[in-house]
DNA sequence: GAAGTAATTGACACATGTTATAGAAATATT
DNA sequence: AATATTTCTATAACATGTGTCAATTACTTC
């Protein structure tokens, strides 16, 4: 790495620095542009030259922090898909309880902006994820064989992404999102699942009704 | 109504009328208050005073024509509840489909605005409306008795909301949403109904399936 | 070390949603 | 009819995200 790019990675960590400590210690109302510019050292300019937008700062928060539905795209060579799908979620969760008013801030802050591509990135994403976890499921003989599993995958997703949101807009609280996702997942799966699983996830589906409430 | 009510309600009508116009004709990038109060004939202040925000008038847009999942409301005396449920989705798709961009253009206006509550009004209206079929039809017995109601209800709510959110976004067109839902819908339907209704509600998901792509 | 290049800075500007203030006009109350 | 109240207007202001542009600084290349 050059010592130009250094200096820009320098800028760059010291810019995410600067809008977690301002998210953390004085809310998401506080981060403006110029705050962020103050404590970070750097000019007003700096964070667009880096970033592209304020947006940007956040989402480069988000992957910083390893988010962005890592669970879901994890190789999965081994182990029944469907566990792993449900897997995701838990990880899902416990990732988000680990700060959940921060994270919450900073996902609301991204869906609700004014640059759609970054809603779009992530839906596209999402439902990607999930369609190959679902194919594999299929492949593996846990779904059905005629189960059309891009329709599926992306019903999934779609379902994540919608309680994600309302999680966003402090519909729910993060344990309610996705005890909600849970049994919303089971629901459907129950519904394309070979005969050998489902009787397992019949279980698990009545277990998540009754954690919901 | 006082004369200094009528007035208002004039005042009212006029400022949407305006911003109807502004969106129809020059996009909704074109909307913004000084333009609106510039076209109303009326001062920057004025929208201000008789909807409070920006959201609130475009809210007041979707609520004159009598949207806001009305046809989920609709009081169900007689016929079938689940027939009901999936009605509605039709009608959802009609009234979008009578003027597709200008209603996407104001739920993504609504769904992405820094006034949360507006966004969860919506999801809480929903919810409720679909609580309430689902109820009913539990209690006619279309879905069976031990269906939590309450549970299932939300679920296809999130659902619904879930794929306009997306279509808000631009990411699915109104047909191709519409009929995500429906087959979304009778999925899980499928899942929970009694053996009388089975036969139909399968031949309609299998429909839906092909409907989608 | 000199010349060129890329990034940063600073000061300013703009559009926007929103609020403030003061005064004028219309309406309601007596 | 006189007074009080409510609403609207006009104008200015504020905070914010973002853009412009010239000057400067730091680095790379030769």
């Amino acid at each position: 790495m050059s010592r130009r790019e250094e200096a820009k990675a320098i800028n760059r960590a010291r810019i995410c620095a600067a809008a977690d400590a301002i998210i953390q210690h004085e809310g998401m109302e506080k981060l403006t542009m110029r705050r962020l510019a103050e404590l970070a050292g750097v000019s007003l300019r700096t964070p667009y030259n880096l970033f592209g937008s304020k947006t940007d700062v956040l989402i480069a928060l988000l992957d910083e922090a390893e988010f962005q539905l890592a669970p879901l795209r994890v190789a999965q060579d081994q182990g029944s898909a469907i566990a792993h799908l449900l897997g995701a979620l838990g990880k899902i969760e416990a990732f988000f309880d680990s700060d959940e008013e921060y994270y919450r801030s900073i996902y609301e802050a991204i869906m609700t902006s004014d640059h759609p591509e970054a809603r779009s990135t992530s839906v596209e994403r999402a439902i990607e994820s999930s369609q190959l976890l679902v194919a594999q499921a299929v492949a593996s003989g846990e779904l059905r064989r005629e189960t059309d599993s891009r329709s599926l995958g992306r019903h999934l997703a779609i379902h994540l992404l919608a309680v994600l949101g309302m999680w966003g807009s402090g519909f729910f609280s993060n344990g309610q999102s996705i005890a909600q996702v849970r049994s919303g997942w089971l629901a459907v799966l129950l519904h394309h699942c070979s005969e050998t699983v489902r009787p397992s996830l019949a279980d698990a589906y009545r277990e998540a009704c009754e954690a919901k409430g």
